[in-house]
DNA sequence: CCCATATAATTAGGCCCCATAGCATTTAAC
DNA sequence: GTTAAATGCTATGGGGCCTAATTATATGGG
């Protein structure tokens, strides 16, 4: 996780400005407040989840689940599916899986038809743990965004997606691996 | 790290909204597009580094250490400095120099008139990595932001601003252990 | 001066997430 | 029917981070 308590000013910059004419200190600052403000909020969204007895990984796969559930009326997913999904490795996924079915969250169901496969659906138990966390989880998220008016909103929400559209299409790209 | 490869949308938040007096759609979208965006680009950065030999963490302290030979004419940094600096504890940042001295980038010296501390400092092949690695890196870096206009980097520095602000005032700060 | 307390750095041990590699089973393609 | 592909799993390992305990040093009141 990316952190520097301070970021670096314009006068850190300054000396090196001269020696790399690659350097544009304003683009390098944004990206670091970015990743400042992100990893925060991505170590905040963690120990608030952690609080609440569940890691991201987890987290990520109950809303899978759940989202699911919602859209094809319980049909549930395949583990190759959830690891698509979130972004790991199927190996990963298992690992996951492990650990949320030892805690009743999650069923593992064999599929008729393709004996290679799993179902995996939510138990009451898991769609419980969701419900239980959404109150005040969407409450702080509508708090932590409450200053921002419509405009303002939309106006970060296309930046992001123009940073976002950016970086798939540059070098700087997530690694194909994990993430395809 | 955060990630769903597809984003919810207002569709999926639709059967919720009835059951969730604090659920607001445009918070939550907005929130998981930044974690998304968030995640993307400290995976790419992440990925980015260790191709160049180093973990985020170590070029932190790289960068950390750097700045405050710039700024203080070659001072340094004790393990304690680094570790508030960087938002770690201080045994985490011990296995961090551990590392880094072995590989010969950074040095410890003892501290005149306080033997209980110790001086960081670059070793000249630890400025000589960064400077390895400074040109593409910014390079990089400036290419990312090129599609944004000056008008919209302020904009995206003031909304990030903003969320920042938000977000140390309210109960989705970060954890105050780790990171004070 | 001495002891209690505080501070600095480190070590030891552990957890979580995640990856790669290899395996058995099942299915699909020719 | 043989070969290739897909699925889920296990084994193994590493990175990063933590807490708790340890060692050395410093400081201040009695």
């Amino acid at each position: 996780m990316f952190y520097m308590k301070e970021l670096p000013s314009e006068e850190d910059f300054r000396p090196l400005v001269p020696e790399y004419s690659s350097l544009d200190t304003s683009s390098v600052m944004l990206f670091y407040l970015f990743l400042q403000v992100g990893s925060d909020m991505l170590t905040a969204f963690e120990t608030y989840l952690a609080n609440h007895g569940v890691s991201q990984g987890r987290f990520i796969v109950l809303l899978l689940l759940l989202r699911s559930q919602m859209r094809n009326n319980g049909s549930g997913l395949s583990p190759s599916e959830l690891a698509g999904q979130a972004g790991v490795t199927r190996a990963t996924m298992t690992g996951l899986m492990k650990g949320l079915q030892r805690d009743g969250l999650i069923e593992r169901l064999s599929h008729d038809g393709d004996r290679r496969k799993v179902i995996v659906r939510l138990t009451p138990k898991g769609k419980e743990s969701l419900h239980a966390i959404f109150p005040d989880y969407y409450s702080r998220i509508a708090d932590l965004m409450n200053d921002l008016e419509d405009d303002e909103r939309e106006g970060l929400s296309r930046l992001l997606h123009k940073v976002k559209d950016k970086m798939y299409s540059s070098k700087l790209a997530p690694a194909a691996g994990a993430r395809g």
